[in-house]
DNA sequence: TAGATTGTTAATCGATTAACAATC
DNA sequence: TAGATTGTTAATCGATTAACAATC
């Protein structure tokens, strides 16, 4: 517990999290009180060793021949993730991604509300969308201080994703979740998430070519 | 070589090439004809060897001492990832999320190209969204073989996304960009890239609240 | 009790990083 | 030539998987 806390949980089983989540909520919702690590790897295509030692960062504990306790296992999952500590947030760039993030509701479920946007355009600010003001960027930094906000997403051009980034960092942001395909200098305690959608084309691009290459239709 | 066409190359590999190749295109921009892998790493915040060796993979060769060429890598990236060989897709779900990525218009020099959109609300189905028709989710399986479309993007709710995964392999889809947060199942030659937006999510909440428990604000 | 399941320790696997010879 | 950079082989690191004792 403690070497783990400086290290941190490894990013492969953060990511496994939700999935186990997703599944758990829908045991929950069929009425079952216990699941085993054996049924959710069957079901999520995971080793059972894994789903095990996964729940086990989170602090659960099973009962052997048991299972785990579903209510217990969501709330200790959604409590590890900082789920059900809902952090204000910041977005920059309403193009269409921004504008399809600000539509999506069900981010303040996942530990984030955005409470603002941001625009460089002029014929962008000053609307609303989805019942957040679109604002002028210069003002982020100041009110990112005012509002105690600590998460900012980027979801603007890669060009401007730098200076967006640094004036986040300037008003207090601590974590950013950066859409735009560029990497971000930061000081290393600023937490960077990247969600470049460019990556899993490539993943997906590659391996359907090479698939059409061996069998080819 | 034989034994890599078999494997794959390694995903983490795969998603490093679009960082690799947005870089060059700005050196390239910037007319440098030349480019070390020193250089790359620098820049991207990669060990150079790891570089060396991504680049390795789509069979470029540098020159000692002088690095490598922009313009031969950025061919080689891109022929590596299909790039260069645009293929024809399907998208399912024109909510938010679905409708940005119809508004997109730059997944067609990533090698996919969003023919058609699909929904299951009769209120979405007639409409077209930048130029591509919304059609009712039953003409997929026989548009999709009668085009030869390969590519199917999933932006529908999770409790839909097997059916139309399913709907999608019968019309001969072989490759899947799935934006549900679900497992999905298919056959084993049927590729899937998940690209679950709370993953990432998951992974920048829990880091946050680490860090805002250690230094708190 | 016997059987099923947990939790942990050890082994394996794959990716990253280091070392270094080859080359221009 | 000397220095810089590539490409490859070896070492390290971390995550996954296997083995197994503990437990209800």
């Amino acid at each position: 517990m403690t070497a783990e806390a400086l290290k941190g949980v490894p990013e492969p089983t953060l990511r496994r999290l939700p999935q186990y989540l997703h599944y758990l909520i829908e045991i929950q919702k069929a009425g079952r009180p216990v699941v085993s690590a054996g049924h959710i790897g069957r079901e999520l295509h995971l080793d059972q060793t894994q789903v095990r030692k996964d729940l086990a960062v989170t602090g659960i504990v099973g009962r052997p021949k048991v299972g785990y306790e579903t209510d217990a296992l969501i709330g200790a999952i959604r409590d590890f993730l900082g789920w059900n500590n809902t952090k204000d947030a910041f977005l920059v760039g309403v193009g269409h991604l921004g504008a399809a993030l600000l539509g999506h509701d069900r981010f303040d479920k996942c530990g984030v509300r955005i409470v603002a946007a941001f625009d460089k355009h002029p014929q962008r600010v000053g609307t609303a969308i989805n019942g957040r003001d679109v604002l002028p960027i210069e003002k982020l930094s100041d009110l990112a201080h005012r509002l105690h906000v600590h998460v900012g997403i980027i979801t603007a051009p890669a060009e401007a994703a730098q200076t967006i980034a640094d004036q986040m960092i300037s008003g207090g942001i601590r974590a950013i979740w950066n859409f735009a395909p560029t990497t971000l200098d930061v000081p290393e305690d600023i937490i960077v998430q990247n969600e470049d959608l460019y990556t899993g084309l490539a993943v997906l691009s590659n391996r359907l070519v090479e698939a059409l290459k061996t069998v080819p239709s």
